[in-house]
DNA sequence: ATAGGGATTGGACCAAAGTCCAATTTCGCC
DNA sequence: GGCGAAATTGGACTTTGGTCCAATCCCTAT
């Protein structure tokens, strides 16, 4: 079974518990990183590939819900699977509130580890293929000029053009010189795409 | 303070709590509904008033999550505040990822309760404002004839009337006709709003 | 000062979309 | 058999949108 689809990061202090959730992944064919403790993973990780977390609650200086919250504010957010030992109720609701995949108790049942790792790496790649494409269309837009981000903006607002000449205090013609810049800029054919685009990449439509 | 949004059915087997949590939010002004049974709330509650559900989870025949699965099956689902005696983290987390608010232990915390169903009526809310949105769109959609709603289609997917007209087997001047047919019927003004209504009530656009 | 990009505009046209009035054709239903 | 909605089509225009070629005007960086 090929799973390159991306890395399973494990975070545990215990070096028992780590080795053994290390050789329970590998054996399914998982790209697996292991870090004996938050620090250390803040440290060597990198947050540009593909993966998911699999992070044990309780851990000195910096516990899970820690990393996992000083990742989000980093931006490098990732899809996480919490293992607790003695853990209590609200910080497994803590936890799911967050945003976790699941919260597994010690000793963990290796049928739900690995189901909860395969959901965890799923919503990781969905979340990256979502922003790639969300890059992709504000890369499109910033090649725009701030006159053609006006143009559009009434365009997806489904103004006429004599509309728009006269709210920009300017003559149809040049809307129309607008439009098209805009359209060959953003590479798309119809006025369909192009709404589409603009809604996707959060246009606020200006009344 | 008003708080006519919606009402908090609470459901717990034991009188004792549900009486207390019943005075609790009726001190914040909210509107509150009683019941010591799952069963009970089954027969009794309306499915359409707006509100949330604050739900012991160990009771007999039905605990929290059963009922709050059964609601669901019946499309009657509802934001829901889990309470429990001793509970365990396996159900905690069942229940948060079932979509729970928030799952708090006994003895509550009054404050904790409070916050959580302010954002439980709230989700409700918008849930419902959402579906009702929905319900609009459908509602105009299936004024269109099927007709109608195959050029709907090719014309949202930025399809010409001419092409439109090729691929329906019918001439230009006809697909002008169907149209205003839609514009009229789904009340949009521009082809960037019947873009939106189409995406939004989920149109599959086929190529 | 000078090149280059951005914003604008003209003129000339063509293509696409929308409108008004009117007229058939087809089909399920009473 | 006939009614009424749906689907179609014509004709005659008007409005909008798009394209080509060409030409200013302004401002910034070299």
């Amino acid at each position: 079974m090929r799973r390159p689809e991306g890395t399973v990061f494990v975070v545990d202090d215990e070096p028992a518990v780590l080795r053994a959730i290390e050789r329970l992944l590998r054996a399914e064919g998982m790209n697996v990183v292991a870090f004996a403790s938050p620090r250390e993973f803040l440290e060597r990780h990198d947050p540009e590939a593909p993966g998911c977390l699999v992070l044990d609650l309780s851990m000195p200086e910096l516990d899970g819900l820690d990393l996992q919250r000083t990742l989000a504010e980093r931006g490098q957010a990732r899809p996480a699977v919490f293992l607790s030992g003695q853990g209590d109720i609200p910080a497994s609701v803590r936890a799911m509130k967050q945003g976790a995949v699941d919260f597994l108790t010690k000793p963990v049942n290796d049928t739900e580890l690995l189901n909860a790792v395969r959901h965890a790496l799923a919503r990781d790649l969905a979340a990256r293929a979502k922003d790639a494409e969300l890059a992709e269309l504000r890369r499109r837009l910033a090649l725009l000029t701030p006159r053609e981000l006006e143009v559009l903006g009434q365009v997806v607002a489904g103004r006429l053009n004599k509309q728009i000449a006269a709210e920009l205090g300017t003559v149809e013609k040049t809307i129309k010189v607008h439009r098209a810049h805009i359209m060959r800029k953003l590479q798309v054919r119809s006025l369909a795409e192009l709404v589409r685009l603009a809604d996707r990449a959060g246009m606020a439509a200006s009344p």
